[in-house]
DNA sequence: ACTTACCTCACCCATTTGGATGATGTCTGC
DNA sequence: GCAGACATCATCCAAATGGGTGAGGTAAGT
């Protein structure tokens, strides 16, 4: 499916409630350089609409009856790199959130607040932007916040032993952290030992794996 | 500071170019609801009008004068976990809008596009929201988005080295992993050196720490 | 037909690790 | 003042690892 570089932009809606569709089709048609080309109201017929190619924009809701909106928006990205996929949803739900823009959604639009905006969202995603409600955006940057979750897990580890740990995750010996940080190879060994204790681990690989699951080493990139 | 719940919504500018901050002040003056109780034009005199307290939002230009406005940020977050903090800056560089967000910030404006948008976008975030420009928020998104930055990286192990390296992380020894996918220690000796070999280090801790940082490693949460 | 990548196995051996046990000294909090 | 957490060191030893080398089979791509 080619990119239509001209301003008339192809919209597809998936969503299976007549009545927010029918206020995004109002939203849609004030625009004349917008145009629902197809429309769905389930996966299933979703599925066959995106198939069918031929649009510049896909409006998918996530609650349909039969399933989730997000197999559809994977199968559209994967399918179409050059479509913008704009999710529409009631409420920002964290987790189906992240899944849908790891899914490939580039634009997310609550129906409460954005019905209006929803014209203008298609045209942002179209410049390359990503339209994104608010309140959903807050969830958003908590995820990249550094995660206080686990007040213990702070402090888990002592500060030598933190520094223990992401040398032993850099492949030091015993031998060679012990040079580095000017104590004694037993030392080392010591710490490691409680760093394990502490960990519930009993090898170094999987105190680099668990400590890095849980956030509390350092990581580079 | 005591977070404010009447109308009044008390704003803190710090930004160095007088005629981004003449608009931004001209913008909150149309709103009565909003007040700008302090500014400062650097880094040096943010910290001193940070410090001092008595505001419930924070605008803040990235590029100052005498240093990154991020250390800024950083610093009056974690002093007021109620102060919600807007950047206001020229461009989208991905690198400062994530230092940024992990900093503790929780807007994003881009000057050139929403300066009549920031009293709105002050609301917004006192709300609970996060308005963030739709150019910013696709730098975001490319974040959770799952990388394919290096096509290699994809297909960098074999799908049995894959398997030995995740049960590598979870700490099982060669003769368990042997055990475990039904073949012979050696075998699995192989791997891990191949393993090695790819990802050019040479050992478990390693191997983990570094597949970790490449996503090619099953990780819990 | 030939190369390349993958999956499989074996043997050898020096180095490292993990586990156990025990010790000294500092510092903080109760 | 004393328990508890932390930082520091030591010795012993069985088990595991990492590195080297070699080798056979299959499947895919050139």
């Amino acid at each position: 499916m080619e990119k239509q570089h001209d301003e008339l932009i192809r919209v597809v809606v998936i969503e299976d409630d007549a009545a927010a569709f029918d206020r995004v089709s109002s939203a849609l048609a004030l625009d004349p350089g917008l145009v629902i080309v197809a429309a769905a109201r389930n996966v299933a017929n979703g599925k066959v609409v995106i198939d069918a190619g031929g649009f510049d924009v896909l409006l998918c809701d996530l609650g349909l009856p039969d399933g989730s909106g997000i197999s559809l928006i994977r199968h559209a990205a994967q399918k179409y790199k050059d479509v913008d996929i704009i999710v529409i949803t009631i409420f920002a739900e964290q987790s189906k959130v992240l899944d849908s823009i790891k899914a490939g959604a580039r634009g997310f639009l609550l129906k409460d607040e954005s019905f209006d905006k929803c014209a203008e969202g298609i045209r942002e995603v179209r410049r390359g932007g990503s339209p994104i409600s608010p309140s959903i955006a807050r969830q958003l940057l908590k995820e990249f916040q550094p995660k206080e979750h686990n007040p213990k897990q702070v402090e888990l580890l002592s500060k030598r032993e933190s520094e223990v740990l992401n040398l032993l995750a850099r492949g030091f010996s015993f031998h060679e952290i012990g040079d580095l940080l000017k104590i004694s190879r037993s030392t080392v060994a010591t710490y490691v030992k409680n760093i394990y204790q502490k960990l519930e681990v009993n090898s170094r690989s999987e105190a680099v794996f668990e400590a890095s699951s849980l956030g509390i080493i350092d990581m580079p990139h």
